[in-house]
Parts: structure tokens; sequence; C-alpha cells
RNA sequence: GCCCCUGUGGCGGAAUGGUAGACGCGCUCGACUCAAAAUCGAGUUCCUAACCGGAGUGUCCGUUCGAGUCGGACCAGGGGCACCA
């Protein structure tokens, strides 16, 4: 077999068995190697591999590998992000069960993933839909339940009238449910929440701990938490109304507090409720209010509305000072205190509506304290400066004066300094059947109470109806009917199920560990935790990253775990493109549906002429997708996954197309004909010598450094290298590297090279070769003569000492 | 509006402040072949027929003996957040 072509298609298939006999890529928790974590982002079952995950878990596999041969022992798993609504909509389009669903896509899935050749401990496999593994989240809601990071309260949520289902924002489009096409409402519902605010600081902390996750994902996690510091303090109302006698707000800035003009304060702030119980007109405002749309483009053109109300708030510093209460549409209950005091002099929503409802404009900050009297233009300004018309203040620069305003209110009594945060609790309820149950058992008398642990865990009930819209779960004829488990009254079991986030913020650690009776054994997880290398979308850059974050520290606060931060490492990789194509009539055509002619495209049915579009991530509604499996079966794995790792930079996007992973094809065949045909030799060869140790070097720091394309560049160069070089021992020597620098990118090839040079081990066990640093350096040095930084001349000398 | 990133040949992209364009794709020419495919060899930033030479990393300015790389301003493209007080 050592000549003629690769065969990829056999070799591929001996060499995956033969793996899988060997247990090859088990994880052993007990090995006294260096333990390193390899992880990618675990895939949604949706049915089928596409190239993105093929990309994504190449780069893992790369690594998985490369420390493996460097000798380390290796935790490389895979599973499956198995809950979620796309089985629940199947289960309606197809009258199949979620669950059927579901499975039949993993066993589908795994053999598509097993046909790549990932490096994979398929032995510690899972899908989070297992009662198996959500039992165990169960149990880790009802620790945090227990220590108080779950509540329940009421909230706002999109609900969908004619699906009767809650909606994510993500879910409205235009103001209408992406399913029904109904108009959404707003409507209160209580929905369990979990407690990521108590950790707001210590997420924000521990990104700077973080110095291997990209700058922009520890920037992008920064501004959701979003945290501001300023002033909190109350308005007492001189008028009061219904026993409302202060009104508290918040700013960021207190050095302003004398240009303020009014004050605002949010539809459904009880101030707001109180007027509206005496005033139909406050009433039709307040509704009014709550019928605008949320979405940024409605916001973006909406008008600053407000209600002058009949109350007053007298001024802290001025008694005499009185100021009125609008109730506003652009004051959010949910930020700060629901209440703003309005500078208009020098924020701009503020000076849209002092400019409507001819409110005062007065300026309180100036670049020089000569320019006090100079009128505010046609905008707010709120660039920092010095005080000015601020009494007291005048004549500090806005640092001091926030910090002066804060210390009078502290010493006064009627304000202090506080920090607020853009962060919100995170609401886990879903009224949906295909997720993992609450554990929560509903009670007249004793209220909301956990499930007893050893009926863990709370099982969905297979026999279910997607018959009609709503939560399958709450129809349910008996599944609901439970007693009480304090006090053994009738009781009703909690219908609603958990965030599919909440499956995906734990799920690296059950990898580490998974005994049956216990979420994980803490000494094992340990012993693999954190994950050294993180690899995924930057989609997922906020929520997932930043649940996960919280789900282990609000572990290790419960002392079940030692380490804050789950991944130490984090790489975002860039998505795979294509062209796009439309039809005449503006219908999308795919890839396998058009051709080229000369310099057009031309539709194969109709011989129309195609406009080629944008290069865009693959998707199924722009119909530019490749499917991997017919790559698969006509290139083999390795030259995919040789092209999902040259060219373009991991972080950046690639571009799929024909004549690169033809090009990955030839370069299997030529690493083949290269090893098959080398033999043993007399004589060295410096120069390749050389150039050997150089690769050897450049190959293991691009792919420490992740940078996989200037890997396969060097392997490149060391091809060429090795192809030019006559017979040497030296020569067959290099032949044998090649191969063992090649085997992370393409272990089959490397596989099989490695047997026609004579080796009777497999590749998987080989180590890592060695360089010698004094060999990196080249005997002649080329120098450039520069005059005025333009060359002007090379020349060759021998390199001497310095 | 606020915050951030990226601009290098026909294309994807390389370049510790020191010979810009490694490597791949594409293209051109050649070898092998009856022919093709496959493979191999040579070439390929632009201007110049070629040599010599000159220009050149989005634009302008600066720092430096020397700038793709450092600083400033601008232009273009992309991303994140957003009535966040």
């Amino acid at each position: 077999m050592s000549n003629g072509r690769f065969d990829p298609n056999a070799a591929d298939r001996r060499w995956q068995e033969r793996w899988e006999q060997a247990r090859s890529f088990c994880a052993d928790s007990s090995s006294n190697k260096p333990k390193t974590y390899v992880l990618e982002m675990f895939p949604y079952p949706s049915g089928r591999i596409h190239m993105g995950h093929v990309r994504n878990y190449t780069m893992g596999d790369v690594i998985a590998r490369y420390r493996r041969m460097q000798g380390h022992e290796v935790l490389h798993p895979m599973g499956w992000d198995a809950f979620g609504m796309p089985a629940e909509n199947a289960a309606m389009e197809r009258k199949v069960h979620p669950g059927e669903w579901t499975w039949a896509n993993i066993r589908a899935m795994r053999e598509q993933l097993k046909r790549i050749g990932f490096a994979i401990d398929w032995e510690r496999e899972f899908a989070t839909c297992d009662p198996a593994y959500y039992g165990q989240e169960q149990a880790l809601f009802l620790d945090l339940f227990a220590a108080g990071l779950v509540y329940r309260k009421e909230s706002e949520v999109n609900w969908d009238p004619v699906d009767m289902t809650v909606l994510a924002n993500e879910q409205v489009i235009d103001g209408k449910g992406w399913r029904s096409g109904a108009t959404v409402e707003r409507r209160k519902l209580s929905q369990w929440f979990l407690k990521i605010t108590d950790f707001a600081d210590d997420l924000l902390e521990g990104l700077k701990t973080l110095d291997q996750w990209p700058d922009k994902v520890r920037l992008m996690q920064e501004n959701w938490i979003g945290k501001s510091q300023g002033l909190q303090f109350s308005f007492r109302i001189a008028n009061p109304l219904g026993g409302i006698e202060s009104v508290e707000v918040f700013t960021t800035r207190p050095d302003t507090i004398f240009g303020s003009s009014f004050v605002a304060v949010a539809a459904d702030h009880p101030i707001a409720q109180a007027v509206a119980a005496a005033d139909p007109d406050a009433a039709a405002f307040i509704a009014e209010c709550k019928a605008g749309g949320t979405s940024a483009a409605e916001l973006e053109t909406a008008e600053k509305k407000g209600f002058r109300t009949s109350l007053e708030v007298a001024h802290p510093l001025d008694p005499e000072w009185r100021l009125p209460i609008y109730i506003a549409n652009f004051v959010l209950m949910d930020y700060g205190t629901g209440a703003i005091f309005g500078v208009p002099g020098h924020d701009q929503r503020d000076f849209e509506f002092a400019t409507q409802y001819h409110l005062p404009i007065k300026r309180v900050v100036a670049a020089a304290p000569e320019l006090a009297s100079e009128p505010i233009g046609t905008e707010a300004e709120n660039a920092h400066g010095v005080a000015v018309n601020s009494e007291f203040l005048d004549g500090l620069t806005t640092a001091e004066a926030a910090a002066e305003v804060i210390r009078r209110a502290e010493t006064a009594g009627w304000g202090h300094g506080t920090v607020q945060y853009r962060l919100r609790d995170w609401g886990v309820s879903r009224q949906r059947y295909w997720g993992t149950p609450i554990p929560i058992i509903h009670c007249q008398s004793c209220g909301p109470v956990a499930v007893p642990r050893e009926q863990l865990p709370v099982v969905l009930p297979e026999d279910i109806e997607f018959d009609k819209p709503g939560n399958p779960l709450d129809r349910h004829p008996s599944w609901k009917h439970v007693s009480c488990p304090s006090c053994g009254g009738e009781a009703r079991r909690e219908t609603d199920t958990l965030d599919t986030f909440v499956d995906s913020s734990w799920y690296f650690i059950r990898f580490a560990s998974q005994p049956s009776d216990k979420p994980f054994d803490r000494a094992e997880a340990e012993a693999w935790l954190p994950v050294a290398q993180y690899i995924g979308g930057v989609e997922h850059a906020i929520l997932h990253l930043l649940y996960a974050r919280f789900w282990t520290r609000a572990l290790q606060r419960l002392g079940q775990i030692s380490i804050a931060e789950p991944f130490k490492g984090l790489f975002t990789q860039g998505m795979v493109t294509h062209e796009t194509y439309r039809a005449g009539d503006g219908s999308w055509l795919s890839p396998t549906e058009v051709t080229r002619d000369g310099d057009d495209w031309v539709h194969v049915e109709s011989g129309e002429r195609v406009t080629p579009g944008r290069v865009e991530k693959m998707s199924k509604s722009k119909r530019n997708t490749v499917d991997p499996e017919p790559i698969l079966a006509r290139y083999g794995a390795d030259a995919v996954r040789w092209f999902m790792l040259s060219d373009s930079p991991p972080e950046r996007d690639l571009e799929w197309s024909e004549s690169g992973i033809e090009g990955a094809s030839r370069f299997v065949q030529r690493v083949w004909r290269l090893a098959s045909t080398s033999s043993a030799a007399e004589g060295k060869d410096e120069a390749l010598e050389r150039k050997l140790h150089r690769a050897v070097a450049a190959v293991g720091e691009a792919i420490e450094g992740l940078q996989f394309n200037k890997a396969i560049a060097q392997l490149y160069e060391l091809t060429s290298a090795i192809e030019k070089a006559k017979p040497s021992a030296t020569r067959h020597e290099a032949a044998r590297k090649l191969v063992l620098l090649a085997a992370p990118a393409a272990p089959h090839l490397a596989e099989e090279c490695w047997a026609a040079l004579g080796e009777t081990t497999m590749i998987a066990e080989a180590a890592w070769p060695d360089f010698d640093p004094a060999m990196l350096v080249d005997e002649q040095v080329t120098l450039a003569v520069q005059v005025n930084g333009k060359l002007r001349d090379t020349l060759n000398a021998p390199r001497g000492l310095d």
C-alpha cells in the first residue's frame, strides 16, 4: 500500500476504529500527567452538522491532539445542548414527540462527527435532555434556592396571545410574534429569577483575571454589566398624595444638581399609579405609554412625552425651590429607581423633553468659569468641565463637584453615594414542555416548596399533546397534581421549565465528572477545571459565557467548588461564509443550483443569469450552505479539516470555496507521496536539517498561539523543502517529522504515513518532536544595505560572534 | 448617540520598528501525454518592451537613521450596547 493515491474513505474508517478500540482519547481523571481540558461549545442537535461545527471542532481537535503529543492527559468531550424550542416546533409540525425527534438527531449528528475523526472521549457523551443530567441540574437549582439565590417575582413579559406563550425579545419582530404573527402584549407574570446581580461586581472584577480571553469579549461583558457610580437621593414631595411623601432618584451626575428643572417617573412607578387612580387623564397617558413598542427602532423615533402631575418636590439644597413631577415615557422602571431628575442643559433626553414642555434650560457646567453665562445651544452639553451657576460648587471640576454633593447628601442624610448596574437578574422561567422541569411545588398554605431530594429527578411526562397552543405541561391531565411535601395538602407542580441557558451553564463540570448520585465529584472536577481552552462563536460572548461564569461563582459561594472562573482560555472563531445567489424573481438559490459561465453565474435548471450577492454567513434562509457530508465523502476528513484551518486566521470569517478544498486535498496527496516513497539513505543535509528544526519550532508556536493558518503555511514550506532535497538520512528523518507535525490537523493521513514509514505504533501515541534552538539560526546571514531606509544592496556573511 | 475592531497584490492572508507581499487560491508559460486529467518545473504588487530605475500596505500629518508596524486627525467597512439617568 505504499504506492498510488491516499484513499481517505478506507483510511479514515480504519484509523477511527483503531482509535476507538484502543480507547486512545478516553481521559483518565487519575492520571499523573499534566491535565488539559479542551472544550468546544457543545452543539444543539438540529439534525445535521454544518460547516461552522466542523471548523469549531477541528480547531479544538488540533489543540487536543497537540497537547496529547506533548504528554498531557487531555479531556476533550462532546455532548448535546438538547432542550429547546425547535424540538417542540417539530412536534407541532410533524406530530413526533420532541424527545424522539431530538434523539434521532443526536444519533445522526454523532455519526457525522465520528466521520471527521475528532479525538473525543465519547464515553463521557451526554445530552441535557437526559433525566440523568437534568435531574442533577434540578439538584443544583435547589441548592441555589436554599442559598437564597433563586426568587420569584412578577415581571413584564412579551406575551403571544395566540400561541399563549412568553416570547423572548428576539422572537418579537415588529411587535408581532414570530410564529403566530399576533400583536404581542406586555403582561405581568410570576417568574423565577436567579440572582446574578448579586455577583455583578465579582463578574466585573473577574474579567480582569481572564487574560487569555479576547479583549473584545471582556469589553462586551463589561458593557453588559454596565456599572455606574453616582448619587441616590430622595426629593421630598411638597404636596404628598396617598401617603407617598418622597421620590427616590439616581444620577451619575450629582454635580449638575443645581441644573435640574423637573422630576420624571416611569409609567409604572408607584407615584404614577397613585396619580392615575385619581386622574383619568393620567391613566390614559400611562396606557398610551404601555402600548408603545419596545423595539430599538421604535424607541429611536419615539417622541419624548410627559404628563404633568399636580405634584411638586422641594429641591434638597434649597427648600423654597419647587420642581414639577412628570410621568414620562422615556423613564424605565427597571433601571435605577424608576425616577430621574431632569437636567436639560447637560442631558440630551432631558433637553428634548424640556424644549417640548417649555421648562428652564440652565447651564451648570462650562469649559471654563468665565463661560458661565453662555446659553446652552441647540443640544445638551454632556461634557465634563467646571461647575457654574451652582452656588457652593462653582469652580469645582465635575469630579470634585460630584464628590462634594455626595458628601453633603450623606452628612445631611438625604442621599448616599451608590453604584448601579445595567445587569438584571436572570429570568429562567419558560412556559414550554421541552426543558428542565423546575423542581418546585406550589402549595396553597406553604407557598413554593422545594421538591424533596429523594424525589429527583422530576421527569417530564412522555404522554403529551401538542395539538393546542400554550404550555403542554400545564394542560397535562395529571402531571401537575401532587401533594405538598411539607404539609401533605393538595398542591400543584410548577409547570414552567428552565431556560436552556441553565443547561449550558454547568455542562463543562459534568463532562469532567459524572457520578450517578450527585451533579459532580468535587475532587475529580477540580482535577480538570478550569477549561484550558474553550472555543466557540462570538455570538455567545455575553449570555452563555456570563451565565456560566455566574453559575460557577454561585457554586463557589456554596462551597461546592474552589474555582471562580470556568474558562481560563477563550477563543471565538469566525464564521464560515459563502457567496449568495439570487434568481431573477429575487428568490435565493443554493450553490448547487448555479454554475459558472465565464464571469457570470447561471441557474443550471433555467439557464437564467443569476446575480451573485454578498458573501455571508452560511444560513438556511439565504440558502448558501454547503453540507459537509458529501464533501467528506468526496475528499475525506483530513482535506476538510486542513481547509478549515488554512488561509483565514481562525478568528476571522472563512469563505468556503471549491478551489480551497481542492488545494487541501492536493496537499494530502503530496504528503502521502512524500512519506510513502521516502526511504532510508546515507548522508547529512545541513540546510534541510535547519529548515526542519525551524519548522518544528514554528508549527508548535503557531498552534500554541492558535494561529492555525500559520502552522499550515509552515507545513507547506517544509513539504516543499523536503520534496526538493536530494535523498539523505536527513531527508528521511524530515519526512518522518513532517508526518508528526501534520498529525494534529490531518490525523488519518498521519497514521497511514506513519505505518508506511515502518512504524508499528499509532501516531496517536507518538510524542511531539523536539527542536534544537541552536539550529534555528543560519550559518550565513543576509544583511540588507539600506540608505535612508531604501534597500540598496544585500550581502551574505558568515555568522560570527556578536 | 456611546463603546470597540478592521483597512496590505486579482483573492484569502504573512511580516520581534530593519530586504513588504511568506504560504495558499487563481492566472501565465513550459515538461510529461496521441490527447486530457493528475503530477512536476518556472513566473506572477504596479509603472517600464526589457534592463536600469521608480512607486507602493485606505488618506493626510508626525516621531525615527529607518514606519504595514508607534502617535494624531480624517475616510471607508464591520461589530457590540442603547431612551441606562
